[in-house]
DNA sequence: ATCGGCTCGCGCAA
DNA sequence: TGCGCGAAGCCGAT
């Protein structure tokens, strides 16, 4: 089912003859549970054209390294190989994806998209909606509920979001059937990038190599992102809302770095979470569905969503009155980078982000809370965070990691007793830690952990 | 161990 | 306009 909701019309005019409906693949990529792809396979049908699938891999992704690259090449390697099977062809190449897009438009009937929120997403589809000649049309396929029919504006906390998605959620929570191709294009000859060895695939980009790729423990792909929320399922589910907040236990999903590169779709999650009967089943959801497109919701309607302009009113003054108050202890952002602080359970994060790419969820309140506290002005902790965040997590410039930070400065939130630099933000100390697990087991195990 | 206060703005009732 | 309520925390009082 495609809610006539989830579709936008962002080039209205005729289609023209062409040799096929193009689908540009960029935020959703994945060939299963994708609304955009089966919206284009519906519409090539319909004029009795081949879907073609595009897909470009630019070098330029800003603060994009081998770590981002290597788990996408992996994934995309899987989306051809699957669109393949359904007679599509995936072309895959090596230049800006709004200039790849374009170039394949001239031969195209109709453009489907797929929809991102950030500002350079939603520049690269407004450029090819103004220069295209036929129509171009959004598909929005990696939330639950569409954004805008979630709300119309932007929510000040999960408790205003929380009841208007709650409303939504019978109408959205179905199943996306597959529509059988009836003209392939996998017969079609393109000069295409070649993926094969995800190594040999990365040599080839001129990127940021600093991040390696290799060490970390997460493999990219949908099969990879299915069996992991399958385990999940089977073995986690149960006890997630006691433990999700422990990081010594691996009670979590790890769905985050799918869930970015739209490896797995979060309807596709949503809907096996929610055909089990389990006491953790709530507290998912709420996760999966609520905070995450609160997030979202955050991305839409705030222009400075990674800033420090972004945080509410409260959140700027409060902060700017305490903005001069003593630091006990001040770091630069290469300390903070090398986890070279006095704490051991920031230094733990930090190295468990490095490491593995990825920081348990918790701990990202913590890490984010101390940046502000050890950063001389909170703009420039606020700009730290992000930093250190889109560099090293395999989900960094995700909606929710820009939210994830601006949570630490306040945002979402509500105010609590004023302190020392915080001013009335929340604050969070070492102390919460070792109340709530075992916060040197933590820092043990991340230890344990190979450089 | 448990509880209330901290502090602000949203959103509904009146 | 008033007021209940939030809900991933801290801290001091009991």
């Amino acid at each position: 089912m495609i809610q006539r909701e989830r579709i936008k019309i962002l080039k209205d005019t005729a289609p023209k003859k062409g040799a096929y409906v193009l689908y540009w693949m960029q935020a959703s990529q994945r060939e299963e549970c994708n609304h955009a792809l089966e919206y284009a396979i519906k519409v090539a049908n319909e004029y009795g054209l081949p879907p073609l699938v595009f897909f470009g891999i630019t070098d330029d992704y800003p603060e994009a390294n081998e770590r981002h690259y290597g788990f996408m090449l992996e994934g995309l390697k899987e989306v051809k190989s699957s669109l393949e099977k359904r007679g599509i062809k995936l072309v895959l190449r090596h230049l800006s994806p709004e200039t790849g897009a374009e170039e394949l438009a001239r031969r195209a009937s109709v453009i489907v998209v797929d929809r991102g929120y950030t500002r350079l997403q939603r520049s690269w589809r407004e450029r090819l909606a103004a220069r295209a000649d036929c129509p171009v049309i959004q598909v929005e396929s990696d939330v639950v509920v569409p954004v805008e029919d979630a709300s119309p504006k932007e929510e000040y906390s999960a408790a205003t979001l929380r009841p208007k998605i709650s409303r939504k959620l019978e109408k959205y929570l179905v199943p996306l059937k597959k529509t059988p191709v009836k003209r392939e294009s996998s017969h079609m000859r393109f000069a295409a990038f070649s993926i094969g060895d995800t190594e040999t695939a990365l040599s080839r980009l001129q990127i940021d190599r600093s991040v390696r790729w290799r060490q970390v423990p997460y493999r990219g792909g949908t099969a990879r992102a299915k069996k992991l929320l399958e385990d999940f399922i089977e073995n986690k589910l149960d006890r997630y809302h006691d433990l999700r907040n422990d990081p010594t236990r691996d009670a979590t999903s790890h769905m985050s770095p799918y869930l970015h590169f739209g490896q797995i779709s979060p309807l596709y999650v949503a809907l096996k979470v929610d055909s089990r009967k389990s006491p953790g089943k709530a507290a998912y959801l709420e996760e999966l569905i609520v905070r995450r497109e609160l997030g979202i919701n955050f991305v839409r309607y705030n222009g400075h969503y990674d800033s420090f302009e972004g945080i509410p009113n409260w959140c700027r003054k409060t902060l700017r009155e305490h903005e001069r108050d003593e630091r006990g202890f001040a770091y630069s952002r290469e300390e903070l980078e090398e986890g070279r602080t006095h704490d051991p359970y920031w230094n733990a994060a930090q190295k468990e982000m490095v490491l593995t790419g990825k920081m348990h969820g918790y701990m990202r309140m913590y890490w984010g809370k101390k940046i502000l506290e050890w950063t001389k002005k909170p703009e420039e902790a606020f700009a730290i965070a992000l930093f250190l965040n889109n560099r090293y997590e395999i989900d960094g410039r995700d909606p929710g990691g820009f939210t994830g930070v601006a949570w630490c400065f306040g945002k979402h939130d509500r105010p609590w007793g004023k302190r020392p630099i915080f001013g009335t933000i929340r604050y969070m100390n070492d102390k919460g830690l070792r109340r709530k697990f075992d916060a040197d087991g933590y820092v043990k195990k991340i230890e344990q952990m190979r450089p």
